[in-house]
DNA sequence: TGACAATAGATGCCTAGGCAATTACTGTTA
DNA sequence: TAACAGTAATTGCCTAGGCATCTATTGTCA
């Protein structure tokens, strides 16, 4: 079997300290992002976890469970009582598929279209404060090395798996 | 009163998709280091919201309650109970300061110095398998974007706070 | 057709964080 | 010294995610 791995980074070593991390620096920096924007989503009724699963029904990119989960990175678990909430709220409701009757639907509720308006714009405007700055070849590049992390982190996993499994 | 503010960026408007995001691309990133470092730390009994307390410990960088959730980016009562699971698993144990009763001193015990000692390697293995390919010198720059994200984030939350109490 | 694997969703049990009291203690000031 | 404001830790109530398990349903294949 061949393994396509990448020579890891020698950035740091055991004497590791938070405050050189770009673990710790990105933590820091998603805090600040969701901590602006549950202020600001608190007086639409809505939480940081929230409007993931509302926009994507909205925008007409997911509609069942278990792609909601997909999309919102967490299990379908957890997406089940994430969506009892907004349906207890009168956000959306739930409507067993008639084809597959495995499957719910998630459909918004008027309310639910109502507070999800203006929810993108608050995303736009609470990144753009945090991009203040940057260049768009900034913006790029930082895209760029997000990327190649997350690829990264998939070799990584991958190869784990492939130990783990071969033990 | 003069603000000094920055304007702010112009990558994102109301057409907001998640995959275009900073935001969304950083959460990806995160969990996928988290996932890897859990994995990692399991064997070890820990999880990655404790490991964070344990090292500030063991380095002697924080005692206290309030010192380690200042540290973790959490509050004090959200700490208490992640130090009452440590100490349930005999991992540290809590000392009543003398010179200051209202303080609580936070110790390891020697299952927590054993339990810690090979995190900082786990996490440095992790960070560097992220960054396989990047230069040293992409790492500083993804450093300094970081650093101003979070610069750019303060400065908002100060505006915001303004905003809101002067009305 | 009947057995079986696979899939979708839900549920129980755990860890975990945010926010608002509450309790205990300290330092300051009238 | 007595009242008071401020601080440290804890606790209660909420939202939230991870993992294992369960049920209902579907598709496959002998």
């Amino acid at each position: 079997m061949t393994q396509h791995t990448l020579k890891s980074a020698n950035f740091y070593a055991a004497d590791y300290r938070a405050e050189d991390s770009v673990g710790f620096l990105m933590k820091a920096v998603m805090l600040s992002i969701t901590a602006s924007v549950n202020r600001r989503l608190s007086e639409h009724g809505l939480t940081y976890a929230q409007w993931g699963p509302l926009l994507m029904i909205q925008q007409g990119r997911a509609y069942t469970v278990a792609e909601l989960a997909r999309w919102s990175n967490t299990d379908a678990g957890a997406m089940t009582r994430l969506l009892d909430r907004l349906e207890a709220k009168g956000l959306l409701k739930r409507v067993r598929s008639t084809e597959d009757r495995r499957v719910v639907k998630v459909e918004l509720t008027t309310a639910g279209t109502h507070a999800i308006r203006d929810v993108p714009a608050i995303l736009a405007d609470v990144l753009n404060a945090h991009l203040s700055g940057f260049s768009r070849a900034e913006w790029e590049t930082m895209k760029s090395y997000l990327s190649r992390m997350l690829a990264n982190g998939e070799m990584l996993r991958a190869q784990t798996d492939a130990t783990d499994s071969a033990q």
